[in-house]
DNA sequence: ACTAGTCGTTGAGAAAGTCAATGATTGAGA
DNA sequence: TCTCAATCATTGACTTTCTCAACGACTAGT
């Protein structure tokens, strides 16, 4: 009998936890995410940090409500994004304290090639997902992710 | 002039992104999981390896594979769940290496108020899912969660 | 002008994940 | 039977990620 190395099955209880799909799954994603990224040295954590510049160019604090990231992980990821060349920090005109962080054309153009990597990344997981599948399962998770915005 | 805390928009691009959505999702059932299981000294981790414990009584080694985590983290989660009385170190009468993990009395009696609090959690996060809706998002996340099985 | 609050930043500490090494034990092959 | 590679649980080191408190600079309301 082959010794399977991740059993199909883990516990009755377990397997029927959407709590505990949800962080499997997660975790499966994410790990192929930072794979597609890899190459880009990218992580999914500063590729979304990224997205962010490039489509909305909010501030650091903005960047970390969105993200639900505390505002001194931010910090970190923006100081390795500007020192690769992809994100500037711009004075905020209306507010000296704050800093609006915006994509240079090099990070959009990076972005534009993480995105693509990160969506074959996804193509191959949910490769079995018939498109309305695909977008049911979505639909399903934005509601649970924004659960607790009333 | 509410400060909104968390945007129901993070951007385009990460908001039709199921990796994203994902982490989120298991990000908010996980700290919920957490916060019900607070009053018993568990979390989902310690949860789920009691579930094995009471439901299956593995070795430490398959409760890693199952739980895909690495050996040295199941010795500690062990030792906590042990130090509590919840469950016993047995050894194995076929292989003097392993050690068999199952639950003691009173760790099958944790495990079944756990299981109550757990799934309270569940079904406030998932308030707005019908019977049919949740089913499927379980159907659909399991199988994300073990598409890398061949 | 004073004061309370916010922004970005630093630094510390906890929690979790990853990896290599070890003693005891197993199982397979010479 | 003896040998030897592999496996099991464990320890320890190291990295990453999260969480918090504090601070200087700055803003806004009084």
């Amino acid at each position: 009998m082959g010794t399977d190395n991740a059993p199909m099955d883990v516990s009755p209880t377990l397997d029927a936890d959407a709590s505990f799909l949800l962080a499997r799954a997660s975790a499966l994603t994410a790990a192929a995410g930072n794979r597609a990224l890899s190459s880009m040295g990218l992580k999914v954590r500063s590729y979304s940090v990224l997205a962010l510049a490039v489509e909305v160019g909010p501030s650091q604090r903005e960047l970390a409500e969105r993200l639900r990231l505390d505002p001194s992980q931010i910090v970190a990821l923006v100081d390795a994004l500007e020192a690769g060349g992809y994100v500037e920090r711009r004075p905020d005109p209306a507010d000296r304290r704050a800093r609006t962080i915006t994509a240079t054309p090099a990070g959009a153009e990076l972005f534009a090639r993480a995105r693509a990597a990160v969506d074959g990344a996804q193509r191959e997981i949910l490769a079995s997902f018939s498109t309305h599948e695909a977008d049911a399962l979505r639909a399903f998770l934005r509601r649970i992710a924004y659960s607790d915005l009333r």
